[in-house]
This record gives C-alpha cells, structure tokens and sequence, in this order.
DNA sequence: CGTGTTTACTTAATCGTTTACCTTCTTAAG
DNA sequence: CTTAAGAAGGTAAACGATTAAGTAAACACG
C-alpha cells in the first residue's frame, strides 16, 4: 500500500516535470490522486463531485492536487456507471442531396452546436452508414453510443428506423417534421408563405407563380398557405402557375421557369422553392434578355447568405435558422434533464421578408 | 445460478415480445447471452468477437442468439477496456466567421464524415466551449471523450492549445497548416494560384490585381505563388494592385474593388480571396455600371457551388473538398490503426480551374 | 454517563467488456 | 498405455468511475 502511493506519486512527478512530452498517454485517474492525497478513490470522487459528505479541508486539497496532476474524468468510466453520456446525435442523413452541404441545414447545425457545448453536451453525428460495426439502425448506433438525446434534423422522416429512434423512449427533438408526441422545431412555413406572398401582392403583382419543392411536410405546408393566401388575397391562380422542381435543383428551376415564361400569360412574380433555385431563374430570364425585376420579379425561400450579396439581391423568405438551432438544443436538452416536467410540444419559430431588389413594384 | 438463467432468459423474452414499446430502456448485455447459451461471459465475448479459442458450433449459436436478443456492444464499456473508442475528434472552432457556414469547410467536413464512417469510425466535434465541465483545453477534452484521433480542420493554427494536441500524441490531421512533424493534407494553392494566374495570362491579362485574404499561412502561399508566377510571366504587378480584404467578407471587397477601379491605370483583372468576396466585386462593377467581363474580369477562390450558377459564371479556382476530406479521413485512420508504418507526410490535393464567363479574352 | 446524531470518511459492489491464465477433455504420437 | 499438444471453454481481474452501506470518531443532550 505504502509502494503502491509511492509510485503513483512518483509517475505523477515525471508527468509534472515533462509536460508536454508526446507520450503523455497515461491519463491521471482518481486512483493516481487518491494515492497522492492519502484518501480513498470514494472520497476522491466525491470531492470533485462536490459532494456534501467531505469535510471542507479534504475537498479542498483533493481538487487542488487533481487541478495540479492535470486531472480530467474518464468520459467512458462515467458514461457506464451512470448512463449519461453528455453527448447528443445528430442525424444528418444526406444521402439526398442535402446535410452539410445545404446552407440551411449548415447554419441551424451550427447554432445547435453551440447551443449544447454551452451547456456542457458534445455532439456527434449519428452514423449513417449502414457498415458499422454491430450496429444496423439509427436507433442502435444511438443507443451503442449512449446518447442523451438526439436531435432529427435532416432526414427522410419516413423511414422506418427513423420511427423506431423517436418511438425508443431516448430523448429527441425533430426539425421541421411533426411526429405525434415528439418533440419538434418548426420554422413557420405557413406564415412564412403568406407574409411573403402578401409582400408580393402588395407590390401589386396579380399573376404569381410558384415553382414548389419535392414532396415533404415542409413543402406540403407552404403549398397550401400558398392557396390560401392567394385565395384571401383575392388572386386565381391558374393550374399551370403551381410548377415542380427539387429543392436546390437549379436544372430544374431552369426548366420551370422556361415552361412559366412560354405561357401565353406568363406572372409577374415567380416564388422560388429556395434561394439557390431562385438564382436558377435568374439565369433563364437573362439569357432571354429579360431582367429581374423590370421585367420578371423573382422571390426565393430561405435566406442563404450569398442572395443579399448578389445584385439584384433575393427578396426571400428568410428563415431564423440561428433560433431553430438554440430551440432544437435547448428543447432537446430539457427533455434529457427533466423528462418528466418538459412538455411535449412543438415549438414555432417566426421567418421574415428579406426584402432585396428582385420583386419589383408593379403598378396595374 | 439456474434461476438467474432463467430470469434473464425471461426478461429477454419479453423484449421481444413488445418490440418497440417506450420502455425499451434496457440494453441487452452479453451477461443476458451467457445465460440463455449457457455459457461464460467470456465465450461470448471471444465468439462475438470472432476469437478463435471458440468452437465453431458455439461460436455460431451465441452468434445468433446476439442477433435475436437485439444485442449491440456498449461502447463505454468497449472503450474503457480497451482505450479504442472508433470516434475522432473534429476540431471546428467557428469563433472568427467561418467554420459549418463556410461552403469550403463544410464540405471537407461532409466528405471526411464520409470517409470515416466507412471505415467504422464516428465523429464528434471537439468542444470548443470553454465551460465544459471539467477540461479546460482541446487536448483534455480530446482524452477525456478518448478520441482515437483528431481532424484539425479548421482554427486558429498558432493558438498554443493547438500545439499542445498536436504534441500530445494523439494521432492528429491537419488541413491546410503545416506543423513539424504532423500529417497535414493542403490544398496546393501554390499551384492553385499559379494555375489560375496562369489561365488569365493567357486570356490576355497583363494588369491583374490581387485582393489577398487575411494573414494566415493558406494566404502566403497564394501571395508568394502570386508574386512568383506574375513574375515568371513577365507580369509586373504594382503595388497598389495588391490588396488585402479578409475571407468572405464582402464589405471588403466593395472597398477594395472600388479602390482598384478608381486607380489611374485600373487592372484588367481582379482575382478575390474567395467567391463570396468576388460576388462583392460583382456588385460595385455593375453599380459603375461596368460589365462582367466585358470591361473588367473577376476571378475567385474555392468553387463553391453556387457560383457556377450565377450569370456570368465564375472563373475560379476550384479546390477539390471530395479529395481534401477524404485524404484527411484516410490518413487519420491509418495513423490511428498502424502507427508505427504510417508515413508522417503532407498529402497535397490539386485543384483545378473552373473556367466560368467572367475572365474575358482580350487582345493587345 | 449512555445513547443518538452528525461528520468524515472507507469498503466493496457495480456498470459491460476484454483478456491473461487456468482447467478439462480429446486426440495423436511414441 | 502414456504423455504431450491442442481445442474449447471457464475464472477472475482488470478498465475508471459512482454510490449504497458501513464504520469510527466527535459531538450533543437529557
């Protein structure tokens, strides 16, 4: 007993006095800093816990000689006694066309990032490959890696395994997809069409097409706050104005927009499923020697970055991924830590009109 | 000993009779095996493991039995036994404007996820939060979540927590910074540069400016690629046609491009730090009611996806962030699984240029 | 003074794996 | 038949923490 500290103390010596050497594998465990204070691992453990059954003097020495010794918890050794990992997935499922790549996506990831790392969780991306060792679902890969919770942010909500991860009991928050009784984010999709759309209407244009995303919730929403906004607004739109093509598919955006400027009455405004097929637009409608806005006005959905930089700038409908990100995080973390009193709702988060210079105020 | 078979044998049982229940809390455990094959936890170990002190017969039915029970290994308990937790850390500060919303970035980032979870491995950000529980620094909170490696990707290179994770011994990447004796995979913007220089020569160009990115070692290697290319082209670059506007900024770039217009003896050509700063030189050329490229060229950095979609289309030098993630990717894990064999070297990615409308051809 | 309570610890079990080292049984060679 | 080797599996000690339960000393109080 008596070797045993010594030699603790004396490893611990040689860690102090190279201290940045490059094997400094050996990580100080409380067993280290219990030898060298003369305690028990128990009493170790407890002071730094900040535990109340430790004298005051002992505390203090046990976390100062933990501070000195360069002391950090063994995330693993914690994570098994006490099922807590203070880590949460993210599911980021691109194989669509999407995840990191897609700006929206991008930034509500990063406002989700540090969300949670302020409040002391990492995150890690739940993975998607189907590969992985022993694991073959979502739901296992979460539950291998102990996760707190998980947040589902960009996936195809309609898998199955995406159903068995929100139906499995662990904590998770969904972004713009509704579940019954799970928790979610949703930017306002519905208001967010009528605000831009009344914009529009209000700039005086009459004849207002939209060229809608691939088939979602989220597209389904703006579709029909589409409809019926126009329907308030008093405008008939005819059939051949509601057009397709992909989220962030510019081809697509192309060929729609030829399609809507071919019409013998062809809009004044033509609303875009995202920014980035709103540029798609802009293309078609140079090359024919037409401009936006004196002679097409053109409205996006989003609000990525480069649109206000780009003349004329996007007049869009700009998400607030910055909150969707802090709601998805702050949401998901106090289902984890009080499960019991945390509603299940779902959480609505506010766009605006991002007004640039490419809807054009038409007078009659 | 007979009953604790039997009651886990029951347990399991009604795991599986309710599938996907809420309270799917428990996990089964190889100890849940042991005791409906009846035998030791160490055979299933050895069998789930594919040891070969195993009989085939055993080997086969604990096999299957860890299939229907649903098993899955708990990593904590994996890792703590065998200090390998099949995740790497990705470094990702974004405290100065970049990181996730940076399209370079992310898609390294969505490139080396990729990689790394083809081979096994998940991801988990490095938490950059200095309130994080315990670890005060990037190296701690590396050991601490027992990082198998870690991906630098992007950061302030010359803070000193830097060097100390990259001396720590943890098998570390860089990307696009060069430490002694650390893997680094760089996107050659030394032939970048010179590339890109290079094609505008030939266009015609003999007055090319340069609005060069903040310090950083990325923007001397440009500069210096600049400077030397310009010179063995017989280019002779005035001073005043250098300048400096930081990354992604495009307040810059307005003042800077406006500063290069109102010279005596403007260039011909301006090449950006970035896209996003040469969509900035887009706007103050067509508020002066210039033309890209007929009366001034434009030429950016990077190749980020929307600038092949904007009229005129970029000319720009496109860095290959597929290749770039995947080589960071590869290299991490084949430090981290054959140290001793594994070739401490820079890896250099070539880009290539993206010949968009934006460089005009000019004669004399 | 005896008894109960509080304080400040220690002991030891436990989380779910892995693995070095046994044990037992079978088989083949001498 | 004896013995050594090999195959198949068991035992038990880790890994680094947490925590219920126990203990010894100090203190309080009628």
């Amino acid at each position: 007993m008596e070797i045993r500290k010594r030699l603790s103390d004396m490893r611990h010596m040689q860690t102090l006095m190279i201290p940045l050497v490059e094997e400094d594998k050996h990580m100080v465990s409380m067993k280290d800093i219990s030898a060298v204070c003369g305690v028990s691992v128990a009493t170790v453990s407890k002071a730094l816990n900040d535990q109340n059954d430790i004298g005051k003097e002992t505390k203090k020495r046990v976390r100062q000689v933990a501070e000195e010794m360069g002391y950090f918890p063994n995330t693993a050794a914690k994570m098994l006694k006490t099922n807590r990992s203070y880590n949460v997935g993210v599911l980021f499922n691109h194989e669509d066309y999407s995840g990191l790549t897609h700006d929206y996506y991008a930034f509500v990831l990063d406002s989700l990032k540090n969300t949670v790392e302020e409040k002391g969780y990492d995150i890690t991306f739940v993975n998607t490959n189907k590969h992985h060792a022993g694991s073959t679902s979502y739901l296992e890969h979460c539950k291998s890696r102990g996760f707190d919770g998980v947040a589902i942010v960009c996936t195809d909500f309609y898998s199955p395994e995406i159903l068995q991860l929100v139906r499995s009991g662990i904590p998770t928050v969904t972004l713009d997809h509704l579940f019954n009784n799970v928790c979610a984010v949703m930017s306002n999709n519905v208001q967010g069409m009528q605000d831009l759309l009344t914009y529009i209407y209000k700039k005086g244009h009459r004849r207002v097409a939209y060229i809608h995303g691939a088939d979602s919730s989220v597209t389904q929403s703006r579709l029909s706050s589409f409809y019926r906004t126009a329907g308030q607004l008093g405008l008939t739109i005819p059939d051949e104005y509601i057009r397709m093509s992909p989220y962030r598919d510019t081809k697509g955006a192309y060929r729609e927009t030829q399609y809507l400027l071919d019409l013998e009455e062809p809009p004044t405004c033509i609303i875009y499923p995202d920014d980035f097929s709103a540029f798609g637009g802009y293309n078609v409608i140079q090359e024919r020697g037409l401009r936006v806005p004196d002679d097409i006005s053109v409205a996006g959905y989003d609000g990525i970055r480069i649109a206000r930089h780009i003349e004329p700038t996007l007049t869009t409908l700009c998400q607030d991924t910055t909150e969707l990100g802090r709601q998805v995080g702050e949401k998901l973390i106090s289902l984890i830590e009080h499960p019991k009193t945390t509603l299940v709702e779902t959480i609505v988060v506010e766009g605006h009109v991002y007004e640039g210079n490419s809807v054009a105020e038409i007078s009659g």
